[in-house]
DNA sequence: AACTTGTCAATTTTT
DNA sequence: TTGACAAGTT
């Protein structure tokens, strides 16, 4: 079998054909980086290098995916496409713990918990923490103490060593308290959280040398992409699995480093050459998305920045459309023009999905969809988060986590009074004093319910029964679906959603969701029998965010700057280009409970990239827009252009200024009223 | 267990 | 000005 590298530009082709040690490919917007990562596994394939040996790491699922879609593509040969280990850190993380769960200590098997059980464990380990709630002292806000946790999770810290950095940082303290008490809560339930699934493979290596070298002899070759947002924790664990060779490939920008928030280290990508000695720089500048004139403002704009490798992307393609720089005096404007000048440029022959619409913070798309609707322009918002429409399908889950295994305390509090059946915050509170009082998981105390006098025990005795008829049903090997049914039958979940759903219709969808979920359930069920695939599907289940982006419709997209990434449109409005927008306040500002230190700093050069993200998502025609007033809190504020406006230069740009054009046509207070009321009734 | 009232804050989010 | 969330009422 042989590749044909000629497809490829030089850079990419060396990039692809290089497989002694260590290489970073710095791989710039648009420049074709999945393209080389394909090639190079196709090589590394027609060499000699068996697929189970070729390891590739990606973040999203979506991503994976398409790699994997897109080398079978190219090979020709689905077979050899299965074979490659493609997924993310997660699902690696995930595959490693599964196989080594012996070596662990769960030999049951273990939980995984996603962000509301994780916000769930952690409330529960706040609870009992003195100085919260008490005496008029401050509280903690839970998701600021997540954040803190979960950083110092990605940064390997373990919960016995985490040392405030500031004594007068009270959230600092607190972190020290909670973040044990989290990690043993998870512990007592048998589960992981997210960011265990890749700490706790790194420490299994560590601490066992037989599975460390295991796989550090897994793989011969691996690739990661995306570098730039790798953590400590990724980090530690790649090197973990290419410590025998160094055969390391990553693919990153590090202008487009825009996840420190959450973690993400960019030391990684800009000391790459100095973690892993010798290796291969290869840059790739060249673009295939843009024009000359977008290629120009993104490289203006990205050069005030310091700390990066510095590149400079450059195109065969032409000047192409000026920039425009539209300039509206109210914010109301401005999404107004925004909203007629893409129905004024699709009459001219585009199609609505040529066009999106980015912005900083999502509270800017409401005004965006108002004035879209009045337009009647179709469009689709991505990102949003859609927890609580899935709640059903969770619950129903936790029903099925909790017959496997019943010391999920957690999960089992999640549905031990849903649907209602009279087991109230009071109960469970003593029935779980109790049970630890006496060593015993909350199960085990709920199991001798006997004893229980009060209103509570019929409603314990439904529950130990539905859900004991269930794990039995399981463990006789009945099929999954039926035993999910006669639950479902058991507990009347149809005739709850029904009472709670505000509409026939409400309660359909959210019927059609768990129905859904019993698809999935028989779809898998088909593929492996028994308990064990169950435990394994439904861990699975929770990497898989599925977010079906709508990709299909003939919209227009509207999404964050963060959002944004890794895609591309003919046309791009990015709106809101003021201060204090982009760069956002709280990068200027910063408040108590956000973490500002050295690692994690809050610097407007991560603001400036989410900027140069935004400009070179667009293909032809750039709109950078802004207002001269906006309404924040209920009071008008003057605002003032973005500093990375000013950051482009004049002769790229045409000013617009909607002041005058668009006062014509805004309707006055009153009539706008009438018809928002109008809007309403509908 | 469903309502009402008060308080506080106001980015970015995948797995 | 909204919205989320927690504590207090019915």
């Amino acid at each position: 079998m042989s590749v044909d590298l000629s497809k490829l530009n030089p850079p990419q082709r060396e990039a692809a054909s290089h497989t002694g040690g260590p290489l970073l490919v710095l791989a710039g917007a648009g420049s074709g980086k999945t393209r080389v990562i394909i090639y190079r596994i196709a090589h590394l394939l027609s060499i000699g290098i068996p697929p189970r040996a070729i390891c590739a790491v990606t973040f999203t699922n979506k991503a994976a995916e398409e790699m994997r879609e897109r080398i079978a593509q190219l090979l020709k040969d689905k077979a050899v496409a299965r074979e490659l280990t493609i997924g993310t850190f997660h699902a690696l993380g995930l595959q490693i713990l599964r196989t080594e769960r012996q070596a662990l200590g769960y030999p049951g098997g273990f939980a995984i918990y996603d962000q509301s059980d994780q916000m769930g464990a952690l409330r529960e380990a706040m609870r009992g923490v003195h100085n919260m709630s008490r005496d008029g002292e401050r509280r903690f806000d839970a998701k600021a103490l997540m954040t803190r946790i979960s950083l110092a999770k990605n940064a390997f810290v373990a919960p016995d060593s985490y040392i405030p950095k500031n004594e007068a940082d009270d959230y600092d303290a607190m972190t020290v308290e909670v973040y044990p008490k989290y990690q043993e809560m998870l512990r007592a339930c048998a589960a992981f959280d997210f960011d265990d699934l890749i700490v706790e493979p790194v420490r299994l290596f560590e601490r066992n040398a037989d599975v460390g070298r295991k796989w550090a002899e897994r793989f011969h070759y691996v690739m990661v992409d995306e570098f730039q947002d790798t953590n400590q924790a990724q980090l530690r664990m790649v090197q973990a699995l290419v410590k025998n060779h160094g055969n390391l490939c990553v693919v990153g920008d590090d202008d487009q480093s825009i996840y420190s928030w959450r973690g993400a280290d960019p030391t990684n990508i800009l000391r790459f050459a100095e973690m892993f000695a010798g290796a291969k720089i290869v840059k790739l500048e060249q673009n295939y998305r843009s024009t000359k004139t977008v290629l120009a403002a993104a490289n203006a704009v990205i050069a005030n920045n310091t700390k990066r490798h510095g590149k400079t992307l450059w195109t065969q393609s032409g000047d192409g459309e000026i920039i425009t720089h539209a300039v509206a005096s109210t914010a109301e404007i401005e999404a107004q023009w925004v909203a007629r000048e893409i129905r004024k440029v699709q009459k001219e022959g585009r199609r609505w999905s040529d066009f999106a619409i980015l912005y900083r913070s999502n509270m800017q798309s409401k005004l965006l969809e108002e004035e879209l609707r009045a337009a009647e322009v179709p469009y689709v918002m991505y990102g949003g988060q859609q927890f609580f429409e899935r709640k059903e399908v969770k619950d129903l889950i936790a029903y099925l986590r909790v017959a496997l295994n019943p010391r999920d305390e957690l999960g089992l509090r999640r549905v031990l009074n849903y649907p209602a059946r009279g087991i109230g915050a009071t109960t469970v509170e003593r029935l779980v004093t109790t049970a630890h009082a006496k060593h015993q998981t909350l199960w085990d105390a709920l199991a001798v319910a006997e004893n229980i006098t009060g209103p509570a025990k019929n409603g314990i005795l439904g529950f130990v029964h539905a859900v004991t008829r269930l794990r039995d049903s399981l463990d006789n090997g009945h099929d999954v679906v039926e035993a999910a049914r006669a639950l479902i039958e058991d507990i009347a979940l149809y005739d709850d959603l029904r009472a709670a759903a505000g509409s026939m219709a409400a309660a359909q969808r959210r019927i059609d969701n768990v129905e859904g979920l019993l698809g999935a359930l028989k779809r898998h069920s088909e593929k492996g029998k028994g308990r064990d695939a169950l435990a394994q599907y439904l861990r699975q289940l929770s990497l898989d965010t599925t977010d079906e982006k709508e990709t299909g419709g003939e919209k227009v997209v509207l999404t964050t700057l963060h959002g944004a990434k890794g895609l591309e449109f003919p046309v791009c409005f990015m709106i809101g280009l003021e201060e204090e927008l982009l760069p956002h306040a709280r990068t200027l500002q910063p408040q108590v409970s956000d973490v500002v230190d050295a690692d994690h700093a809050t610097d407007i050069s991560e603001e400036r990239r989410l900027c140069y993200v935004g400009i070179t998502r667009a293909q032809r025609k750039l709109y950078l827009t802004r207002a001269c007033t906006r309404v924040s809190r209920g009071r008008s504020v003057p605002r003032t252009p973005s500093r990375f406006l000013l950051e482009i230069p004049d002769e790229l740009l045409e000013v617009r200024d909607l002041g005058e054009e668009a006062r014509q046509v805004v309707p006055t207070n009153e009539v706008g009223d009438f018809f928002a009321k109008l809007a309403l009734e509908d």
